[in-house]
DNA sequence: GGGAAAAACTGATTTATGTCAGAAAAATTT
DNA sequence: AAATTTTTCTGACATAAATCAGTTTTTCCC
């Protein structure tokens, strides 16, 4: 698979075919399975990933327990906070379907930034974008109950993901507990609740929100 | 006060005299008494801070709640990771004690980032060392229990604020519960527990840590 | 220095949520 | 298509931690 700067243009657009050359002489395009690993947390930070195709979740792993921190499709980067300090990876990263990405150097992506303000603004606005959605996660985690981090994490996939109120959310509900911060119990009964009360639709892990006036309540109130 | 680039080497240290007068030219100098509020989450970001003297908690308020993100001491910056996307602030600052902060116009330091690669590259690495925090905490905060987060959070003083294992740790229970994310009854009654269990030693504000090792070992199985 | 307010503390009670145990359904492999 | 594994689901139970209610101590400030 040929991947083409014009296929992130936040990144590469502005390059020259010289400087893109470079790029692509330290890069390989990799394609993953289902539930592979990408990349292990406390590992070497080498690369930097762009998402060609497919979905991953980026997750803390702590004592067997998983917390994931998001999901990234095609057009987006991981890796990016984990090139500087001691660069070993912050997160592990596993493709959820199968999946392509561009696997950059880290130090091709180094000296992008010290040669390219633009470059360097973006890296910045990118890892500003990812903090602050941290930042929005932990107050989720850490302050609201159950019903409110599930309501949290479908009107996430519905509005940032999906981009749409029906979705099939790929993920099990493993996996949605492990982005709630929930027991898988937990998760699939609030899921079943949230069904019986009519506020969503689900059929297995078909989701369409049905109420979602009552969905943004739960979510700022429970 | 005066304040001198060689006071912030990091940041301007690199600076040729004639840009520093630009920034001196876009900031103030500004006291604060204990308690006072610096910045407010969700208000437009127009400044970056860097701290000359005091002790500052950086929080999230959430429903009267707040969930302190860190504390900042002489020489460390706040107000970074809220200049770009909406550049309103993502969280509220407030003094602990009476504080001087050295106030710099946002877009000094826009300019700075892509005028200066090496501005831009620090600005990535503090962006990155405060995101690599910012995840340590999430796992503390939602994979731990109430022994394992207070246990975090004396080590975190004792390694990073204060570096010694004997300090005042200045704040109050209430702020040291928000730090830990649990209510102020729990924080009193666990570090009386850690002072009871001789892990600790406990009078009024002044800890010292008698047994590091169980210390440790709570952060990381308790 | 005395009064008021805030902070520190303690025990009893409640509750949210995890854990356990097992069944049904779906997906995957042979 | 059958067998096996994984995922989904449900109820009963256990428990960590919040809340409530009240006391004591410390800090603040007139």
């Amino acid at each position: 698979m040929q991947v083409k700067k014009e296929d992130f243009p936040i990144w590469f657009g502005q390059l020259t075919d010289e400087h893109w050359s470079i790029v692509l002489k330290n890069s390989v395009c990799l394609d993953y399975n289902k539930n592979e690993i990408v990349c292990k947390q406390g590992a070497f930070a080498t690369n930097v990933y762009f998402v060609v195709s497919g979905m991953l979740k980026v997750y803390k792993e702590y004592k067997g327990e998983n917390l994931i921190m998001s999901f990234v499709r095609k057009g987006e980067v991981f890796g990016l906070s984990s090139i500087y300090n001691n660069a070993t990876n912050l997160f592990s990263v596993a493709s959820i379907t199968p999946t392509t990405v561009f696997s950059v150097n880290i130090n091709v992506i180094k000296n992008q930034i010290r040669e390219y303000p633009d470059f360097a603004e973006k890296s910045i606005i990118q890892l500003n974008k990812e903090y602050a959605d941290t930042i929005e996660r932990i107050v989720s985690l850490t302050q609201k109950q159950l019903n409110g981090r599930m309501a949290d994490a479908i009107l996430h996939f519905a509005r940032n993901i999906y981009g749409s109120d029906e979705f099939n959310m790929q993920i099990t509900r493993r996996d949605m507990a492990d982005f709630c911060g929930m027991s898988t119990e937990s998760a699939i009964r609030i899921l079943k609740e949230l069904h019986n009360d009519k506020i969503i639709s689900l059929e297995g892990k078909n989701v369409k929100i049905i109420n979602k006036q009552q969905l943004e309540s739960l979510s700022e109130f429970g």
